[in-house]
DNA sequence: GCAAGGTC
């Protein structure tokens, strides 16, 4: 007899193929070994809309709420109907031995196989059996988990728990924004997700809006003594704040008129541990890009998508978990022998004793979700972009950390008597470094890091300078992806409640991995927040919609983190049957019709918003005047009043997307692009080319076929990345129009000649975007050869000076390859 | 015109 396979998606059904000798392709599956191996696209089949219950329902109107179908009904999605085609041809016309249903090992898993077989009316669950792992799919792991196949009816309580989630989430979100939509006479989204982390911008922002400024004292004193310098910040009681101003100055005024010299009073050494950090979840990953390159949460996820779809050197990127299965140990051990020659610098520490089981901060199988952490598998592909290079490196570093040894320091705390007051010295001395070693970049700072002279218990102390600060307290910050992902996976600190709060630390979050970044872009396009900068901001809509919503004392819930993060705690609890689970949909149920009644008698007081201001986008820049070119409502269009520059938003029919007016401003050619149509209504494929004609750079279809990318031919066609000003040619370099101090005084500038080796006009264009160039023997100070590539990488080590380039000298073999010397792009 | 959850 033959079995039936059905994974989540097609990367997983390659897996197994792989694993069971299966090498023949059918169209929708894989077939051969006794095998039928076939996947889904994620969901193929979702809930119906209110109007496929009742056309009537079109239309949004009070007398038609609540909605509540009875019985909730499925239809496959159109974009994937394809695919659930094949399957559904596969379960009706064929028959199987068994069934095996191996989608994620998770909630929504269990609900994408269900509703699939649900709606292909396959319902003998006799022959349906379930595939369980959250390993990573090496061929060992694949066939010892068909050697476990569990009965489809294990995992019945999962489903179900499944299936209110999705139902829940209907009830509330169609309900609430249709009546509130009703009755503000404006569109207003509401769901259990969005609502309650819209709820957490706007709380911040009035947090911040009414944060009245303190300001406060600080003291500290430069001491000398016979062994050198070192600095004590004055302290009683563990406060090191002034908050009385007279008190501040006339404790200032007597410690500098003190003639007497105080003492080191006591000294305490402490020898602490730091252990690696956890491997990435995909929040992580986002939380960290944020930080250091400034990446939305959306961007850092395409981004890992690209390395694990196409460029196949990142595991799965959406997971919640921080650790791998303990079937991944060789996995482990071979990525480890493929990446350290690659690699070497970062994976030179890596402790052979740290690959093994007993490293639970890595193998762990109680830990695992749905997936395993995001590691990567092989080295990064020569033709990856900037962008992705930067993720992949976040993550072998992560990865390579996590089998080094714990970074050892000793800390120690000087308290000096002086004048009867007391100040504390605070020193760090790094003894092993460990797994920092990895990143090299976040050394603490020599020159600022406090080197405390060897001192001893009752060593004299003179007072060499004494210092007054004044400071004002802080309000919490705003928002950013980084911080908002954060607290969306971890709302532990907006419950009140202690014995519950330990389970939403970690456990429990608002919205998944792969929808968090989505949310927040979500919340963007209904205009309740806006981003600026790195900035996620509510805008007075959104405080609007929270205000409103609780105004009402049911539907205040919805606003509530603590609130709609216990809905996803219950759920848990059905999942794992430790909850009779019949009053779950019952409750929410009798929720949505009291909120519904609520919010169509409320009185709300009605108001208007514009659409605010965005930060604009840019696509890049203009060919014309080279300043930026920007999305309008129906075109790309110059930002300088007295350029013209335009790239129409539909040309011959087709309409271009803001990534395919990017690259044609990059790389002045894009394409070719099926889908033009001719003025006698035919559909024909052309590329799009910016070219001058008769001294106007225009947009124009080209039909040749198509040639390689076009890159600039001389470093002068290139613009500065810095300011964007043209470059041109100096004696020494090519560098930014812009050095006179009037425009602007840009110091950017690569020189001609690196190393001893004199750079051509095509390698200045090549580093000018972005790329690496081909290998060129460079001569170090000393006079011995090494081969190099060259390429201009972005720093910013702080996340404060955003435009700071360096050209990287990459060791040939690969890329983003060893780092054998920065040359800074700078006068 | 609406949710959240998958994957592309």
């Amino acid at each position: 007899m033959i079995d039936l396979i059905l994974t989540e998606k097609f990367s997983v059904a390659s897996d197994f193929a792989k694993a069971l000798g299966v090498k023949k392709k059918a169209a929708g599956c894989f077939e051969g070994n006794n095998f039928v191996i076939t996947w889904a696209v994620g969901h193929l089949v979702a809930l119906c809309e209110p109007d496929e219950y009742d056309p009537g329902l079109k239309k949004w109107a009070l007398d038609t709420l609540p909605l509540i179908p009875e019985p909730f009904q499925y239809k496959p999605i159109k974009q994937t109907y394809g695919q659930f085609k094949v399957i559904k041809k596969l379960l009706t016309e064929r028959n199987f031995g068994r069934v095996i249903i191996a989608t994620d090992a998770g909630r929504e898993g269990e609900v994408i196989a269900r509703t699939i077989l649900l709606k292909c009316g396959f319902l003998d669950k006799s022959r349906i059996l379930r595939f369980w792992t959250s390993q990573a799919l090496v061929p060992e792991v694949v066939r010892n988990t068909m050697e476990t196949l569990r009965p489809i009816g294990d995992y019945d309580r999962l489903w179900r728990a499944g299936y209110y989630r999705q139902t829940a989430d209907w009830l509330i979100g169609m309900n609430c924004t249709r009546v509130l939509t009703i009755r503000l006479k404006d569109l207003f989204s509401v769901g259990r997700v969005q609502t309650a982390v819209l709820a957490l911008l706007t709380d911040r922002k009035q947090e911040r809006d009414l944060f009245v400024p303190q300001t406060y004292w600080t003291l500290s004193i430069l001491f000398t003594g016979d062994k050198g310098n070192w600095t004590g910040i004055w302290f009683k009681d563990k406060e090191t704040r002034l908050t009385q101003a007279k008190t501040a100055f006339s404790l200032y005024q007597e410690l500098k008129n003190h003639p007497l010299p105080g003492m080191v009073q006591s000294l305490t050494r402490e020898k602490k541990k730091e252990m690696p950090p956890y491997l990435f979840s995909l929040t992580d990953l986002q939380q960290e890009a944020n930080k250091k390159f400034g990446f939305p949460a959306k961007k850092t996820l395409n981004l890992a998508q690209v390395l694990y779809q196409d460029k196949k050197c990142l595991s799965y990127p959406r997971t919640d978990s921080r650790v791998l299965g303990t079937q991944n140990l060789d996995l482990v051990r071979a990525i480890l022998q493929k990446l350290s020659p690659a690699y070497p610098k970062i994976f030179t520490g890596v402790q052979p004793g740290q690959v093994s089981l007993s490293n639970n901060r890595v193998f762990n199988d109680a830990k695992l979700t749905d997936h395993h952490a995001l590691i990567p598998f092989k080295p990064l592909p020569a033709n990856a972009s900037m962008d992705e290079s930067k993720i992949f490196d976040l993550v072998i570093r992560r990865f390579a950390a996590a089998f080094h040894q714990d970074c050892q320091f000793e800390s120690t705390r000087v308290v000096t008597l002086f004048a009867e007051q007391t100040f504390q010295t605070r020193g760090k001395v790094i003894l092993v470094e460990g797994w920092r070693q990895v990143y090299p970049e976040n050394q603490p700072d020599k020159e600022t890091e406090e080197i405390i002279p060897p001192l001893a218990q009752g060593d004299a102390a003179m007072a060499k300078k004494v210092h007054l600060e004044e400071k004002k307290t802080q309000p919490p910050p705003d928002y950013t992806d980084s911080l908002l992902l954060k607290d969306m996976t971890n709302p532990g600190r907006y419950v009140s409640q202690e014995n519950i709060k330990k389970f939403f630390r970690g456990d429990i979050g608002i919205g998944t991995q792969s929808t968090r970044a989505q949310i927040i872009e979500t919340l963007i396009t209904r205009n309740y927040i806006v981003r600026s900068g790195r900035k996620l901001l509510a805008t007075d809509k959104g405080s609007y919609l929270v205000a409103a919503l609780r105004k009402c004392p049911v539907s205040s819930v919805l606003t509530s983190p603590e609130e709609t993060a216990r809905w996803e705690m219950d759920l848990n609890r059905i999942s794992l049957g430790e909850d009779t689970d019949k009053g779950f949909l019952v409750n929410i149920k009798r929720f949505v019709t009291a909120a519904v009644a609520e919010l169509k008698e409320a009185p709300f007081e009605l108001k208007t918003f514009k659409q605010e201001s965005q930060d604009p986008i840019f696509l890049g820049h203009c060919p014309a005047c080279s300043q930026e070119v920007q999305e309008t409502r129906k075109a790309y269009a110059c930002t300088n009043k007295n350029c013209s520059f335009v790239i129409w938003k539909k040309i011959a029919g087709k309409h271009l997307s803001f990534r395919m007016a990017t690259n044609l401003l990059k790389y002045k050619k894009s394409g070719p692009f099926k889908g033009f149509i001719s003025k006698n209504k035919k559909r024909f494929p052309a590329s799009l080319v910016i070219q001058q004609n008769k001294g106007e750079w225009q947009v124009s279809l080209d039909f040749e076929k198509p040639e390689p990318q076009i890159k600039p031919q001389a470093p002068s066609e290139s613009v500065c990345p810095v300011c964007g000003g043209k470059i041109i040619e100096g004696k020494k370099g090519f560098g930014c129009a812009n050095w006179r101090p009037d425009d602007g005084n840009c110091l950017f500038v690569i020189w001609k000649e690196i190393s001893g080796k004199k750079l051509t006009q095509n390698n200045i264009a090549t580093l000018l975007e972005g790329k690496a160039t081909r290998s060129y023997v460079f001569k170090d100070p000393k006079g011995n050869k090494f081969k190099a590539k060259l390429q201009m990488v972005h720093t910013s080590p702080t996340g404060d000076a955003p435009k700071n380039f360096i050209i990287e000298m990459l060791a040939e073999t690969n890329i983003p390859a060893e780092v054998i010397s920065r040359v800074p792009c700078s006068r």
